[in-house]
DNA sequence: AAGACGGGGCA
DNA sequence: TGCCCAGTCTT
């Protein structure tokens, strides 16, 4: 394994670990998880980043840590308070399977979070990266977090044209930073490594000129910066219409539905809706027997209000609002309810849905 | 190894 | 539009 990283030979790892931790110490970020090294406050925020920038996550932390600052208190919450702290922040799965960790750290652990690679990387949603950036940053111990950035950085500094986006690939990076990290600062290494491929090493137009390890870097030596790190694969995005609809009764309450509980926004609430598979030259009358066929609900559908288009990373939403009302007879249970305007806000809904929302109250303003 | 899994920011 | 972001889990 060594040798496919030959190019360690070239780098004079004293001085890059000196270098790169002396920048991060008088360059770093004020962010809210850096004010202290508890493991819990260190998981959440570690969590929480894994896809998701830096400025989206730091409002969520706060409420996050708010709302349950203790291992004990997110282990206690209940799964709609965690999905509604989570709302809007994506890969809902995540939130779900931090809860259930933390509940094995109580059970299991004593309520410490484990300090060793084996029993932390058991934990549910704990993958390589986390596993390695908890065990470095709140405990000092030196494991590799290899994440996109650090991959994007080490390529370049080493010169390897490993494809970043294989699986297999991260292990070559993992065992170039176990040669590379300071057991003497860890946490710094890792976190320096991070934020330098946040704030300088970029993925377009690195700023070379303004790089504390610029002279340890082989890309830069060689021109090449702007070729790494090759990274391959592209999504194809499927689109997928739908058809969904503000229901209201006669006293005007809404009509919400829980998702399921696995899936795409697994225990979300939705608005009722209807995948259209074979779109029909606008026959209200066909749609409405579909609402019925398929969710069992006999709505009577007035008018389309607009349409919202959802972009997520593998697939397009496009849903049809409607603005309808429902019989007398519904009756709500777990997964369907009848709430009020003001009670929506209770309720977790991922983004197309709040955008469908907002659209149904501009609706009634005019 | 490939796909599922969110959402926003930026060229 | 397409790419990228402090990735992990499932198939």
């Amino acid at each position: 394994m060594s040798n496919e990283v030959n190019n360690l030979e070239k780098i004079n790892i004293e001085n890059f670990q000196n270098d790169l931790i002396t920048w991060f110490k008088r360059e770093q970020r004020d962010l809210p998880w850096r004010k202290d090294q508890d493991p819990y406050k260190v998981w959440v925020s570690e969590i929480m980043l894994q896809q998701t920038r830096v400025d989206t996550v730091i409002p969520y932390f706060n409420r996050f840590i708010e709302w349950f600052p203790t291992i004990d208190d997110l282990a206690d919450a209940d799964e709609e308070k965690i999905l509604k702290a989570w709302e809007g922040l994506g890969y809902y799965s995540r939130v779900r399977n931090l809860q259930t960790a933390v509940r094995e750290v109580r059970e299991n652990y004593n309520g410490v979070v484990p300090e060793t690679p084996e029993e932390i990387s058991k934990l549910k949603g704990v993958g390589p990266y986390t596993a390695g950036a908890i065990l470095s940053i709140a405990y000092g111990v030196p494991e590799p977090a290899v994440d996109g950035n650090v991959m994007r950085v080490i390529s370049r500094v080493l010169s390897i044209w490993k494809d970043i986006a294989r699986p297999a690939s991260r292990k070559v990076f993992e065992q170039a930073v176990r040669e590379l990290i300071s057991h003497e600062d860890p946490s710094a290494f890792n976190q320096a490594l991070m934020e330098l491929g946040a704030l300088v090493c970029t993925p377009t137009s690195p700023a070379c000129l303004l790089c504390p390890v610029c002279e340890h870097c082989q890309a830069f030596e060689e021109g090449i910066q702007n070729e790494l790190p090759v990274k391959t694969k592209k999504t194809k995005t499927r689109n997928v219409q739908l058809s969904a609809a503000i229901l209201v009764d006669e006293s005007g309450r809404i009509v919400i539905h829980k998702r399921p509980s696995t899936g795409l926004l697994a225990n979300l609430w939705e608005f009722p809706n209807v995948e259209i598979e074979h779109p029909i030259e606008g026959e209200r009358g066909h749609l409405e027997e579909l609402f019925n066929t398929s969710i069992g609900i006999d709505p009577d559908l007035e008018k389309i209000i607009g349409q919202v288009e959802h972009v997520f990373s593998h697939l397009i939403w496009n849903i049809k609002v409607y603005i309808g009302k429902i019989n007398s007879e519904f009756e709500g249970n777990d997964q369907w309810k009848l709430v009020t305007i003001d009670e929506i806000e209770q309720f977790a809904f991922p983004v197309p849905y709040q955008k469908m929302f907002k659209m149904y109250l501009e609706s009634l303003e005019k």
